[in-house]
DNA sequence: GATGAATGAGCTTTCATTCAT
DNA sequence: CATGAATGAAAGCTCATTCAT
């Protein structure tokens, strides 16, 4: 049901396609590299240690990707895709909106674990580099999209108030995005290392609930 | 009010004091990096660019600091520092909770604003580096742990119930850091790009308060 | 009239004879090699280059030539071959001595016109590849002795006087040679770029009469 | 009384000035790259090839230069004024026009000689680079313009007649550069390797002079 | 202290050539 | 014969760090 991990064959730079070969070690590199980024971080990663790890030799490298960075590209490509096709798949009709938001947390936490790998290098590489900020900036957008639409929809629906829709969306994505990171890349916070899957959906499901239903309020705006 | 910029004169390597002269092309450096690190990120901040903002020579930068990471183990210090204070300043005793909510979100969101490169330079290492990456666990763990105790003492008093406490402080945590380094340093999301100090502070206050204080829970744990 | 482009069928390293379809892949390379060399230069024209030009696989390019030396080697002797047939076939009888002297030129020009891929192949790797000089040096050389016998010959029958008439035909065919490569390759000069054949061939022919026929000199020597 | 070989100080890419410790390296770096360029060529000289010859460790090199390129082209800028400025010294008010134009060939030749290292590199660049082929045309348009205002002066005083200045200035200074390469750099025609400057000189001069005095033409046009 | 040149390990990228399919 | 992936030796260039002045 999920899309082939490493991404589809694509073709090298010239529009030519791959053999199986190709396909093949296209994919050892693919596979190598999220590895490693996952492991020892994107910037530390050379294309040394991928090609090393893949059991390639360095020029191979250069057969499927122009540079580090493209082969990130197409892992962030892939990555969006995924995020995006499982958040359509998602039932929204249930009758308890609880159960809504906690299946979106549920599909983003178990992407976020499926790609943690690409999670890990897009979150690291928009940090040092214009063009992947960019990058990341567009795939997470879908997902505040979202649930700046549900927060308006509950206005509408006179169920709940919040007067800054977009940058409430903004707060709760940095939340799902980073609360991610931290517990599946990074190793938690200072004090624990890690958290049941339960738990983490359960709590980003229950700041996503609360923030966007509190109805009678005491907030003075 | 507000600490030093640049920190301490603090002693060179060697334990000797610094001369007047050492202490103005120290702090030159330092607020050197700080602006370097804001405008180009951390990692992509040579310390040959610092030297030429600081107009100072290239070898001087080792008079004062062993390495880039030294100059960044200080601002982090200083950072730290800085959070913690203006955290204890904090007056708990106002009757409205959402006061003391917003109150602490305006000191989270006004200190990083005002040390932004230090949030940029520490935020980016701890995605690089795994000495930095303890280290500014270190440094949010203070928030994590504040949240966490209202949250318990909300139990008790019986006026919410929240079975994570430390989990929706990971997460209220991440909410506030990632926010304010979307939006003070990456730039906004990718359809906006600044936020007013006020919607900031209430977007943070309003998602801490209600995630806090919702009582009747529909929540089927 | 003019030799096939492409040389003759020619032999792989091993000694046994091209089938059919070699022989057209074999002519296709060269002729691939031929456009490149002269539009990028033969310094810049990767082997790649070549097999992508003749729509061929990389590896085939091995099954004709052992490197791009070959190629070259190919084709200069070919160039060589035509520009002698072209000399010889000069009808020398003419009486009228500018008469023979433009026709020289304008064999010289047309080949030049006709060959400029190998004139610019031949003329580079001159310029970098010790063998390539020796070459380069052999195929000019035939031009240089005709040059100088004519001399010899105009000292003898008293018609003109000059005391170094090896020197003065390595002068007027580098002459021929570079402003061929100048006018036919790089593209004229900084304030001009083409030179209609007419032009070109009247003006390397006075210079040559001129210099090989002046009398009454008052040439002080 | 010809300009310091190595050039001027010249700054560094920043503008700032170089120590006297940096001078004597740059310039090391320079005369070690002519020394390569005259001997290997241009193209086949590396990096590693002049700081090695320089004595100079590999990243020093580009503490002066930003590349090889930048090396010929400081070349190419002292080549270019030394020439400009020997010609300009000439007196052209001797009263025998075969001295003046054998003093020409005579300043041409012995730059040339003094600059092999320059003529060879630029002259090798010119082939595989098209921003040298522009450069090139430059420094030796100079003297292209200064023959056919010669051509054009003896056209009007009715001394000559020549019907296309600027092509016959072409093919001159063709001849005198080509020659000036093959005898000074490449070593010679296939049957002699070298040749007394006394004979180049009046060899180059002689064209010269037969191509733009000669007047009683059987030149049919 | 200040200076900036010197150093060289380290990393990226290219490309001729080989060879399994 | 054709194919194009695999290989790894070269270069090029960068930059943290040292050190003589």
């Amino acid at each position: 049901m999920t899309s082939e991990r490493g991404g589809a064959p694509a073709l090298p730079a010239d529009g030519t396609l791959l053999t199986a070969r190709g396909v093949r070690s296209r994919a050892a590199l693919l596979a190598a590299a999220r590895r490693l980024f996952q492991s020892q971080g994107y910037a530390n990663t050379k294309i040394s240690d991928i090609t090393r790890e893949a059991d390639r030799a360095l020029g191979s490298f250069y057969t499927y990707f122009a540079n580090k960075q493209e082969v990130l590209e197409q892992m962030a490509e892939d990555f969006k895709t995924e995020i995006e096709t499982r958040l359509t798949e998602l039932d929204l009709t249930r009758p308890e909106p609880f159960e809504v938001i906690r299946d979106m947390c549920a599909v983003h936490w178990s992407s976020c674990r499926a790609h943690s790998a690409e999670l890990a290098a897009i979150f690291q590489a928009s940090m040092q580099d214009e063009h992947f900020a960019r990058r990341w900036r567009e795939i997470r957008f879908d997902a505040r999209k979202k649930i700046a639409a549900g927060i308006r929809a509950l206005e509408q629906a006179g169920l709940a108030h919040n007067p800054e829709p977009e940058a409430t969306a903004s707060a709760l994505g940095s939340m799902m995005d980073y609360f991610c990171y931290v517990w599946l890349i990074e190793g938690g916070e200072a004090d624990r290392v890690s958290l049941p899957d339960e738990v983490a959906i359960e709590t980003m499901a229950r700041v996503l609930y609360r923030s966007m239903f509190a109805e009678a309020e005491p907030l003075g705006e």
